[in-house]
DNA sequence: ATGGTGGCTGGGCCA
């Protein structure tokens, strides 16, 4: 079972680029953010015909979180579950998918650290434990997918000293990702691949992904139980080349056994 | 270089 997660920068824009993506590299299920486009013209038929089931939660000009699977997409909670406070913002999607339950995430940007935006990312980051905590327990069966906008250590930034004082590397952030991850998720990519300064993100200022200036903030997080099930974990890097990239790329997990049973 | 690029839009915000 193939589980991809990538923030493509308006799905609009990026139709094209994530239909040969997904047709390329067959993904079970594939978590999207900044979709940027209101419910009504997610292009749910696009991915059916592609065979894929769809759940989209979308604003319009901003934010949007989808999940397209091919491996079944039942029980779909739009926005926080129950009883935590909904979020103004569309950044938030879940379903069950052959049996895992996916989350995908579009974690606020915090924008700097004296900004509003800020408190609202740390509350954010509070809130996304008490939803894993809702919609399954720490031995359950979780993937949480999506662009934390924030890189867990110094590995995960070309040069920290680039961002002092910034959002993304603060230690409030860091430790909002640690306390999530203290529940019990893991950063699957990170689990397998220890190397530093592997990025799946690339500003399209300055020539960044030339010159190697990325940041590793999207993730897919896995709860313990299906660590054993964990054959391979990447970060599709070539996605961010060619006409009209999106600035991240996708990650990708390849869970075992589990998919090969709904596939005929 | 107080810049740069890209995607909303339709001037300026957001990332």
């Amino acid at each position: 079972m193939l589980i991809a997660t990538w923030n493509v920068n308006s799905l609009k824009a990026r139709l094209e680029r994530v239909t040969q993506w997904v047709n390329e590299n067959q993904p079970d299920v594939l978590c999207m953010q900044e979709t940027k486009m209101k419910d009504a013209v997610f292009p749910a038929l696009t991915f059916a015909e592609m065979g894929y089931e769809s759940a989209h939660f979308g604003q319009g000009q901003w934010n949007g979180v989808a999940i397209i699977s091919k491996v079944g997409l039942t029980d779909v909670v739009t926005n926080f579950a129950e009883p935590i406070a909904p979020d103004h913002e569309a950044r938030i999607i879940s379903a069950t998918c052959n049996g895992v339950k996916v989350v995908s995430v579009y974690v606020p940007n915090g924008r700097s650290l004296e900004d509003d935006h800020y408190k609202y990312k740390l509350e954010w980051m509070k809130k996304l434990k008490q939803h894993a905590d809702a919609i399954a327990k720490p031995s359950g069966r979780l993937v949480i997918g999506g662009d934390f906008n924030i890189a867990p250590t110094d590995d995960d930034v070309w040069d920290v000293t680039k961002f002092e004082g910034a959002t993304h590397v603060s230690a409030p952030e860091r430790e909002a990702f640690a306390d999530l991850c203290a529940w019990g998720l893991t950063d699957v990519f990170r689990q397998l691949h220890p190397e530093p300064k592997v990025f799946s993100w690339w500003d399209y200022r300055n020539g960044s992904f030339h010159k190697g200036e990325g940041m590793r903030i999207d993730f897919l997080l896995a709860t313990k139980s299906l660590l054993g099930e964990v054959e391979a974990s990447g970060i599709d890097r070539n996605a961010r080349k060619g006409e009209k990239p999106s600035d991240h790329v996708p990650v990708t997990i390849t869970l075992k056994n589990i998919s090969t049973k709904l596939k005929k």
